[in-house]
DNA sequence: CGAATTTACGGGGTCCGTAAGTATG
DNA sequence: CATACTTACGGACCCCGTAAATTCG
């Protein structure tokens, strides 16, 4: 058994069993791949794929079982490069984020600047993508964190840690009718057009829900994943915007009207995302602190030893103390 | 980083540093190891121990952390031929079991006739040792079981299962003044020569204490690890002995007067103890059902997933039933 | 018939073991 | 000075990539 055998398992599962996919991804050819796979199950005495023909069709039950081990195997031989080059090198290496544009965008910046500030050598990689996507990036260890409001939850493998609270603002063009509304409920917003995020962005469904908890059909006539492109037609006169409030700007924005809407809406939470087992290298929980100071390393260290879900989250909403607004 | 470099990893380390003594137990040359083992280090970047001269002196800090992640790495290499064996050839393969003579004895020929039965082709490795030796040997993976009274927690990798409970009995010559003393007590006993198992032995810790209990000083004057030892000597009228109570057979030692002791000692539990992490061939789990009805598959499954010995104590105390006596 | 896997084969690299070298206790 | 690790070197084996054959959808 060599661990580039193990790789190879990995990679043909991870590409729905195709054997050329896997020999792209790797970088190396075809039949080589086929070649180590025929070894391996000879020297494991069982197909781990079953066949038809020369297809590949689906895991045999020890190789369900045996792929779960070969997984870890994986990360544990990724996780003993980590630890030495967290002694060899520990200020250089590459941190990888994975996140929503309204976080590199608003909630981002002034983290990573201290951060880059801490460590200049660490390279600094930013991957932005749709919620399910930034998890599936975390959760095969694509990137190291993944930053997000919605959707975090659905990978085991992921302990989702709380960074921040925020709330809502209304965004209006001077002189509209809500401008002069004091204190506008619900019903006063469903009248107007509405522009806010996409589904699954941005705390996106908590709006879907208050309303739907006052049985009030919004009429939300555009959607965006970004605030940007929000306000940009917010002043085009289309609607009134929702946006999280920490994406408006007094300065850059002093041509529109903001109101809070914190008593509107529930508040959301942004949590960050890891893997579960991987090793955090040290600037990693430095990154995390300075993101969000109220995790602390040994809470961090804590709650990856957790291996349910469940209990996870329980040990979370126990030990994590105020969790602050951004 | 390959395989067989971990593999060198782990052995040096077991072996106290010694790179010759490693690969003699690898069957391989030394001079290989010590290439392997600096090509390793320079691929991480780190060195894993430390040196003066041409001597290895310790682990560096980050060997430290990588030797624990190699041993994972190892246990799960070992988890995946477990696994495909199973699969391929269940109902063949070896079952070793690192136990006392007590048990080796007495607990254990029925279980073992029971399971030889049902899996004919599984070769049965029985190696007897001290409590101690025995716990080394279960938590090493040298054997799959360790079954002993005493001394089995010491090894936070060792998952422990109680399997049954049982008492003491004391062996008198007939005529012995005890055995005219309806329900002797501790005091009686401590009036006379005694004979019982050496320390650390078959619940000789739980024997001492109750004594010291009630301030008296029992007069040991002979120890033996098993009973037939101490049965030869109460026969040539050394003194009153003093033995599990599975050890006395009604037919074989009608020569001798037995006393149930029930009441004089708190009774004593076997255990059972495995690597935690470690694969359970189907065999295994089956083996242990047939030594234990009472420890079921699911139980088993469950109790290997938790992490803290406190925790997997605590679970047991909860889960397990009525442990059986013998 | 096309796409994908398996088989075949030659070249290069790696790893092993023996033998000699060197530093330590 | 003995012991243990390191360096040196030649040979064997393994693994890879290219090219051809095969099989299924």
């Amino acid at each position: 058994m060599k661990l580039r055998q193990l790789h190879f398992v990995h990679e043909i599962v991870k590409h729905d069993l195709s054997i050329t996919a896997a020999a792209e991804a790797l970088f190396t050819s075809q039949p080589g791949i086929s070649k180590q796979l025929r070894l391996l199950e000879d020297e494991l005495g069982v197909p781990l794929f079953e066949r038809s023909g020369k297809h590949l069709t689906r895991l045999t039950p020890a190789g369900e079982q045996i792929v779960q081990i070969v997984d870890r195997v994986l990360l544990d031989v990724d996780n003993i490069s980590r630890v030495a080059k967290d002694f060899s090198d520990g200020n250089r290496g590459v941190l990888s984020l994975a996140t929503t544009h309204t976080q590199a965008r608003y909630a981002l910046p002034p983290a990573v600047t201290a951060f880059k500030k801490q460590y200049p050598d660490v390279t600094l990689n930013l991957h932005q993508g749709s919620p399910p996507q930034i998890a599936r990036m975390a959760a095969e260890g694509e990137a190291d964190f993944a930053i997000a409001t919605e959707a975090l939850h659905h990978f085991d493998e992921l302990v989702m840690l709380p960074c921040y609270h925020w709330n809502r603002a209304l965004l209006l063009r001077p002189g509209h009718p809500l401008a002069s509304v004091s204190n506008p409920g619900l019903k006063d917003l469903a009248r107007y057009p509405l522009i806010t995020y996409t589904f699954g962005f941005t705390g996106r469904s908590q709006l879907d829900q208050a309303f739907k908890a006052q049985g009030l059909q919004p009429n939300v006539v555009l959607t965006a994943v970004d605030a940007d492109v929000i306000k940009t037609y917010v002043r085009l006169g289309l609607g009134v915007g929702i946006i999280a409030n920490m994406a408006y700007s007094a300065e850059e924005d002093d041509d529109l009207v903001a109101i809070d809407a914190g008593h509107l809406f529930s508040r959301s939470t942004t949590h960050i995302g890891f893997r579960r087992n991987q090793f955090l290298r040290d600037f990693m929980v430095r990154f995390i602190e300075t993101f969000a100071p109220h995790l602390k390393r040994d809470l961090i260290e804590q709650v990856i030893e957790i291996r349910e879900p469940a209990e996870r989250r329980a040990f979370v909403a126990e030990h994590v103390g105020e969790v602050p607004a951004l």
